[in-house]
DNA sequence: TCTAGATTAAGAGTATTTCCTAAACTATCT
DNA sequence: AGATAGTTTAGGAAATACTCTTAATCTAGA
């Protein structure tokens, strides 16, 4: 009974999966039976401060933030994570080590999780998940590369521009200020180009 | 003859494998006669921005840095990469699409290069390949993700400090026009900084 | 309904950084 | 060895991109 309510609450993960490698029968019941869904509720913690990232996240719905506070208090956040992508501090993940980072939730949020030790056992089990973990790290890797791109070369306009094109779908459901710490701005400055956008159309 | 050489050519290559995940008599073979050395001189592009970037770099020695012009003219580079690292555009390599970048030797560089397509039969034929990929691709991601971080929240200055340890080897090995566009500011006001910091002490 | 947080606004201020010019130095090429 | 091109340092003026502060309005949660 709890067997197959949690087979069926990974389906999503199974979905995604199937879509970049087709999965044996076998294949499917062991990702199913290492990933553990959640619910958490808007600005619950996924990760905090200090505490070793143990998990990897996927987002089945809903909306996850992680970022850093730095020393003179200001929040950075580094990445989104929205239905279908995967979020953890990696770092600290592979690393064991505490993180700096905190991953909390935007809205009330399903994840799919699985612990550091099952995913280096469902490694051992099936080499079809260093594959599947292997393209969607490069995924990451090729998005993260862009975001420094546009930093390092584009002013603050422009970046806003590049957020609200790439995530068209987040820029009217979470607050400006997330906004702005993931731009690198202040709320206020955010709201002055958001008025020059309004303003020169 | 010629297999021979090949083959120890591709030792540094193998040599950093085997101390990620032990490689079979067969796995080494196969490696060693998918990867071509080649020698670029320095100012030689590895990559030119419009072409695809249709094979994956690893340094045996030298030095190489992946840049981007921008519209107004300028250079931002993203990343170095000197011995027993890896650069590629990973954007262009598994879109097959042209890339946005350049790829140039900064000093004679000896790098062991594989095709996109033996990458793939590599993956294909033996899954420890997925596995070591993941690995180096994941270590890339964390990089990434710290760089990325530093550029959110600290100035020139710390930046600077920061590249400094990160690349002890690199720092005198390079003009400073480079570090600078690393850091994504001007050489002039780079010079400053090394001027301030010189005068503190 | 109350309270806290989010958004907008507006002006002053500042720091970081660029731009320009120029001179000194260094490496490269013939 | 000498010429040439690129690199580094320097200094001052200037711009811009952004922050800080205060405050009023609006919004959403308890």
């Amino acid at each position: 009974m709890k067997d197959e309510s949690d087979k069926s609450a990974a389906a999503p993960l199974i979905a995604y999966f199937q879509n970049m490698l087709p999965l044996t029968e076998e294949e499917v019941e062991l990702v199913s039976s290492k990933f553990q869904p959640r619910l958490y509720r808007k600005r619950q913690f996924i990760l905090q401060e200090g505490d070793v990232c143990n998990v990897f996240n996927f987002v089945v719905s809903g909306c996850l933030r992680m970022y850093k506070i730095d020393e003179s208090g200001s929040t950075h956040i580094i990445q989104f994570a929205i239905e279908n992508w995967w979020i953890s501090d990696m770092g600290s993940f592979y690393s064991m080590k505490p993180s700096e980072m905190c991953i909390e939730a935007v809205e009330d949020t399903t994840v799919l999780q699985i612990k550091h030790d099952d995913l280096l056992e469902l490694y051992k089990k099936t080499t079809k998940l260093d594959r599947l973990f292997r393209v969607l790290v490069e995924k990451s890797l090729i998005g993260m590369q862009q975001r420094l791109l546009q930093n390092l070369s584009s002013d603050a306009r422009v970046r806003y521009e590049t957020f609200l094109k790439q995530y068209s779908t987040l820029s009217n459901r979470i607050p400006n200020t997330y906004i702005a710490s993931y731009l690198g701005i202040t709320p206020e400055f955010l709201s002055k180009i958001r008025n020059e956008r309004v303003t020169r159309k």
